[in-house]
DNA sequence: GTCTATAATCAGATAGAC
DNA sequence: GTCTATCTGATTATAGAC
């Protein structure tokens, strides 16, 4: 009927094909969102094939396994975040400026990044690639509570609360939004600027 | 050779036995803190047992099974949360003086109740159980958003920030306490007022 | 690249002896 | 109350045909 028809095949790859072809990284996305909706452990192979609309067999001829996919999900995250370390404004200016900036930048890469980011935060620690991957976010949250302590003896945020705990509940405030926000939602846009706000100023109106 | 040994068996009931004399609350608090280590779904009914330091057959004799043990963890830690609302301060007075009394008293009962509160906060909605928990929270979690709304209404909390947003906020804050509090650590007590403080007034100094 | 079939292991849960 | 032994089904992963 179609002479073209041989053709439908390369027309997969582009959008709006019925099933899609996939490579690692497509079927990496599909993974840590049912990964994200059931729990990593509860989440079986053949969730993940069947979400991929191929079957396990099929999905191990691209992925090496479940473990894998659950590292390059994290390596993902964890790149994310530590890049806004190395930006300009985290590197200089002073503490409560620099800090002020990692917290936005935090909120951005976790609403981009945001299931890779949310399975990062939920994982437990039961396999060698998640002691890694909480290794390396300990080290980060580390080098927050660092900057705070260091703007807490500045004298730049308040001295009558511990630094150690104020630096918690602002990594905790940030990653809290990975339970609740999803993307394309009115206001996704001001979301950084209203984090940095209520955490540096309070809820309070202003005084 | 001792003529009392047959008391030793009630002897077990009190402290500092070898082997504790288990009942259904005790068992719970054991599979709860193994919850907690591994997850849920990671955690096996042989986990569960050999904490227990007796068989999975053993085990069964004291419980009904897995899921019986996360629904009386989780009703537990419901019941502490709802608690704080039927209070006399939560119930009266202006929302924003509310709103601060329920958010001393949260962070309060996540202390007591840390155990069952960290598996409350961790469940994925998997099973009917984790379901039900689940809209139970969300309805906690709604009446500190209405709290919330009212209180901006009233010009008691601040408007340049969606008060829907700062509802969310207030309670991941809350809530992240369970990833890093453990009890017994010096200043444990200031924790519910140094919460306030951070999230009424920010972590700015004062004027 | 996808499939059916299956291996090997481990899970939750029970039976029945002591 | 605790044990050993076992059932049943699900899980990760692989073999080999098309």
């Amino acid at each position: 009927m179609d002479p073209a028809r041989p053709r439908s095949r390369r027309a997969r790859g582009q959008a709006g094909a019925r099933r899609p072809v996939y490579d690692a990284a497509s079927l990496l996305a599909v993974a840590v969102a049912e990964f994200n909706t059931r729990g990593y452990d509860a989440t079986s192979m053949e969730d993940l094939s069947r979400a991929a609309g191929i079957t396990k067999s099929s999905f191990y001829h691209h992925v090496s396994g479940k473990e894998d996919l659950l590292r390059a999900a994290l390596e993902r995250a964890l790149d994310g975040l530590f890049a806004i370390l190395q930006e300009r404004h985290a590197r200089s200016g002073r503490p409560v400026d620099r800090l002020r900036y990692i917290v936005r930048r935090q909120v951005e890469v976790l609403q981009a990044e945001l299931p890779y980011v949310t399975l990062l935060l939920r994982v437990r620690g039961n396999t060698a690639t998640e002691r890694w991957a909480l290794e390396r976010r300990r080290s980060f949250d580390a080098t927050i509570a660092e900057l705070v302590r260091e703007a807490a003896a500045a004298g730049q945020v308040r001295a009558d609360v511990d630094s150690a705990v104020a630096a918690r509940l602002l990594s905790g405030t940030v990653n809290s939004i990975v339970e609740w926000y999803r993307p394309g939602r009115p206001g996704a846009g001001e979301l950084p600027e209203d984090v940095v706000r209520t955490v540096f100023e309070g809820v309070l109106p202003r005084g």
